[in-house]
DNA sequence: GCATTATATATGGAAAATCGCATATTCAAA
DNA sequence: TTTGAATATGCGATTTTCCATATATAATGC
């Protein structure tokens, strides 16, 4: 993974606060997404495409939703650097939290369902 | 420090590159740069210019001369991130480094003179 | 089985931002 | 004053962004 490609993934406010939450989450889907950061679909759904192509992201079907989640095969190194963003931004996706936690009817995920 | 300000600074090759290597070597100038990475002064300095501007690097006028470091007030999960990246990365400045060693006529440090 | 709804993806094209060359200017040392 | 080095700026070219819209796919209702 070349790290300018890497850096240009996170150089986007949509995009930093996509990981993140999804870092902070483990999985999330556009649903959810587009409901805690209140954007259009489109837009959320045009970074989420960039993301998969550069291997950043991993999508995952289930029923009508398509979760994402981190790349387990990501380099450590690039996972570690979402992680400490994470831990020393907290409040860079703090309101986006709170929508979705507030948000109703959140999509049961796979291993919450018999 | 905003984290998408933070690495929109790090989201484009001379910029990296630049960083990498002054966190490598502790402190370089203008002329070092260039000798590096063989690049137009025009291109360096316009990058530098920025990554001044976003309080990522300071510089220090001696002689004829302007060196850059990293910003020591610099919030330290950046620097971190800095760090581990170069250690992860060595490779991506490997050859710069190579063109800095051959590179004669090194401007001294003020450590260095008497 | 078929239509409907909800969700995700793809694309055209305009607007905005970024990049980098060419050039001019500033500043310090000799 | 002249020279070497850094900085600033105009401008064209490229890239990125984002809205509007169209398409695809899966679940739901009849």
């Amino acid at each position: 993974m070349n790290p300018v490609q890497f850096y240009k993934c996170l150089a986007d406010d949509t995009r930093l606060r996509t990981l993140l939450l999804i870092v902070h989450e483990g999985e999330l889907c556009v649903c959810e997404l587009t409901a805690a950061m209140d954007l259009s679909q489109p837009k959320i759904s045009r970074h989420l495409a960039l993301l998969r192509g550069a291997d950043l992201l991993q999508d995952r079907r289930q029923g009508q939703w398509v979760f994402y989640r981190i790349n387990p095969a990501l380099e450590g190194w690039a996972k570690s650097i979402l992680q400490e963003t994470l831990q020393a931004n907290r409040h860079f996706i703090e309101a986006d939290l709170r929508n979705l936690i507030q948000m109703g009817d959140r999509p049961l995920r796979a291993t919450l369902c018999c």
